[in-house]
DNA sequence: AGCCTTTGACCAGCG
DNA sequence: TCGCTGGTCAAAGGC
């Protein structure tokens, strides 16, 4: 196989939807997050879904580091040309502690488009 | 039928 | 060189 030539897209930070604070290439975001004291009556989405980007991802892995304290958490971008990866640094508690973007989407967010026009 | 989720094992890099 | 941690892949099951 002919391998690629080299940094197949490191700098296109150009078609990024997110108004988090997105840097450049190994985002890493980190917030308290605020959960509300909400029962959910069944399963709603306390149990896994990260944060909705309005991007699908698909966990491919789990692990817990720092020792035994927090559990790290790997999702892949589903879509056919995103290399997109995120990690999801949650506590025991569930509190989602930090999350990690790598890399960069090369298409739009699943969302509608309704905030930016 | 297709996609996603979960767990274990394996591999690579570093000290 | 060995051990440890972090990261990724694969298979099976469920919805």
């Amino acid at each position: 196989m002919t391998q690629v030539p080299t940094t197949i897209s490191t700098t296109a930070q150009h078609l990024i939807p997110q108004p988090a604070s997105v840097s450049a290439s190994g985002v890493t975001e980190s917030f308290g997050f605020s959960h509300s004291d909400k029962k959910l009556h069944s399963s709603a989405v306390i149990v896994d879904k990260p944060n909705d980007d309005g991007f699908n991802w698909r966990k491919y892995g789990q692990k817990h580091v720092k020792g035994s304290d927090f559990s790290r958490s790997y999702y892949k971008c589903t879509h056919p040309n995103c290399p997109v990866k995120k990690k999801l640094e949650r506590s025991l508690e569930g509190h989602v502690t930090a999350i990690i973007y790598k890399g960069e989407h090369n298409h739009q967010s699943t969302l509608p488009l309704l905030f930016g026009n």
